[in-house]
DNA sequence: CGTACTTGACTGACTAGTCAGTCAACGATG
DNA sequence: CATCGTTGACTGACTAGTCAGTCAAGTACG
């Protein structure tokens, strides 16, 4: 029951996030979103801090169990890996721009908080290490070029960001279908595959 | 004396929001960085936002002030480019740094804030068009591949900017130097001169 | 003199957080 | 079986403080 309360402020939190933004995000806003008192997010989460750190938690737990395990051929989940990163996968692609703006305003906070940036890092480092497995692997089975899988993951993912960034903040989606073919095309299959 | 006291109070409002963020930002912090009165900020802005749109033009103007022109070389100027995106070129790395989170504070606000949006769209089509100038006349001189420049482009500018990102809300500085290995080693010399 | 600039004192709206108290559920006890 | 006490979840009213923005009064300067 008091799980089923913290999920509810946790649903809450992120709508409002959403729609007022980090700036502008009052304990009254979420509240309301909540259909509940201001007194009752206090009750479960001492300060706003202490509920927005909740927040990012659970939105990195929710991500993190999206990310598809091994399935055996390294050059198709590589491509699956970048089509989920840039357009969510099964997801509607509203929800999807809801999420990454949501983890866009979060992160935008990082430099000016320790527990975000802890959070975000352990995060950063959980999706570049699957990334750089998933090169590793291809590299051992022979399906890849000779490369250096940390290096190649990094190069994926922050294009990845890039693109995503772009879209959230000044709405140009064409980035991301331009940045998919990018990776796809030019980065896997060009280059990475062409040993 | 006006554009004096405007580009102080440009200057002092940049340095506010680097060190107390956007969401923390006061005008009274504002004031206490230029060492004046509120009171002077509102002369010379209405409201805060159009303050803040104002140190968003102003911060831009100055970035792109620093994109240097053509120079002959395609390779050399496309690398000198992504050196310049991701280190800031000749300015101090704790510099840059502060830039690129007051950038980023500020791009968090765009998809809740239209005036931050189209500014932002403007910039961005500038440099995308710039770099992908410099790939087009590339292809012409026959020093790189035969490649679609506004993708290349895309991809290019992507990972710098996610890069950046991860720098600064994580503190990984070796994603940096990983990014920039794999766009100047892997990308530009592996891929786009090796036609 | 008047125009441009700057200030300190002020205000009303809003904020995070507190606190006493309500209410339903439940177990114990006579 | 009835009633009492206890507990956990939750609320509405409140407070102390902060915020952007205003305004009358002043100064410097051309």
């Amino acid at each position: 029951m008091v799980e089923e309360t913290r999920e509810r402020i946790m649903e809450a939190t992120y709508r409002a996030l959403c729609e007022q933004g980090y700036a502008a995000l009052t304990m009254q806003d979420i509240a309301d979103e909540c259909d509940c008192s201001k007194s009752l997010l206090h009750y479960h989460f001492d300060t706003k801090e202490d509920l927005l750190v909740a927040l990012l938690a659970h939105l990195l737990e929710r991500f993190e169990d999206r990310v598809p395990v091994d399935d055996g051929d390294p050059r198709g989940q590589l491509v699956e890996l970048v089509e989920l990163f840039v357009f969510g996968g099964d997801r509607d692609l509203d929800e999807h721009r809801a999420f990454n703006t949501a983890m866009l305003e979060l992160r935008a906070q990082a430099p000016h908080n320790e527990a975000f940036r802890r959070q975000l890092a352990e995060n950063d480092a959980h999706v570049h290490a699957t990334v750089a497995a998933v090169v590793e692997r291809g590299i051992e089975t022979g399906a890849f070029r000779e490369v250096d899988p940390e290096r190649t993951a990094a190069h994926l993912l922050a294009a990845i960001q890039g693109a995503r960034i772009r879209w959230i903040t000044i709405g140009d989606d064409a980035a991301l279908r331009e940045v998919r073919e990018a990776l796809v095309s030019d980065v896997v299959d060009g280059w990475l595959v062409a040993g």
